[in-house]
DNA sequence: CCTCTGATCTTCT
DNA sequence: GAAGATCAGAGGG
């Protein structure tokens, strides 16, 4: 088998970059959580970048480094996984350099391997483009957890992202706008920092529309 | 189609 | 004590 074949993993250089940079950048690359159940993979449509201590949405607003936040400080390439709302996990990649605290929050993923996994950890997914369309859903059937959180996607071979295309979208493919519930942040609320694909139907907040009979 | 609300835990006031 | 990078279910139009 030739080497060309071999899926090539994202690198420190991809992830030591500004959260706008990589959040773009990182639409249409292949996630991919090597579990008990096996190993599940899909590839990310939606993302949102976290500027760091100036972005009042961010954990990270004004410096502020706890227990919890701690992981947004490492290298570009860490995961910062948190408990929302008390219920749901999310899935962070950290980027830029150390002690810089910027990240991406992967809000969703069109599935690809592992569907059936999935459908059991989510049965109440209305089909497979449901299952991660949405960042606690994407969470709960990755089986993303506490575990994961700090996790080196470089060096890991639990969780890490594989390099599905080359180059970032073309521009005219990727879809800006205003973050998601995030109103309370003031002049930071309209800022266009949440990313998609333009017409994937796994982009979160996207119910499915009726076909109309004619 | 839409809006409202409960669930449940961490952090900060 | 309150609010939050959410989701699913209930109820009304």
């Amino acid at each position: 088998m030739p080497e060309s074949a071999r899926p090539v993993r994202l690198t420190r250089p991809f992830y030591r970059r500004d959260s706008v940079a990589v959040a773009r950048a990182l639409l249409g690359q292949r996630l991919v959580c090597v579990g008990p159940e096996g190993r599940l993979t899909g590839l990310i449509v939606e993302t949102e970048a976290y500027l760091g201590e100036c972005d009042r949405a961010a954990h990270s607003y004004n410096g502020r480094r706890t227990a919890r936040t701690e992981t947004m400080y490492a290298d570009g390439g860490a995961a910062y996984v948190y408990l929302n709302y008390g219920i749901h996990w999310l899935l962070n990649v950290v980027v830029a350099e150390i002690d810089v605290p910027q990240a991406v929050l992967l809000r969703a993923v069109e599935p690809e391997e592992g569907v059936e996994t999935m459908f059991a950890r989510r049965p109440k997914a209305r089909g497979a483009w449901d299952l991660c369309a949405g960042p606690g859903k994407l969470g709960a059937a990755f089986g993303i957890g506490r575990a994961h959180n700090g996790l080196d996607l470089v060096e890991s071979d639990e969780l890490y992202i594989e390099q599905a295309r080359r180059q970032t979208l073309p521009s005219r493919c990727i879809v800006a706008g205003p973050r998601i519930g995030i109103g309370y942040a003031g002049e930071w609320a309209a800022a266009p920092l949440r990313f998609y694909i333009a017409g994937n139907r796994s982009v979160s907040q996207t119910p499915p529309s009726r076909p109309k009979a004619p």
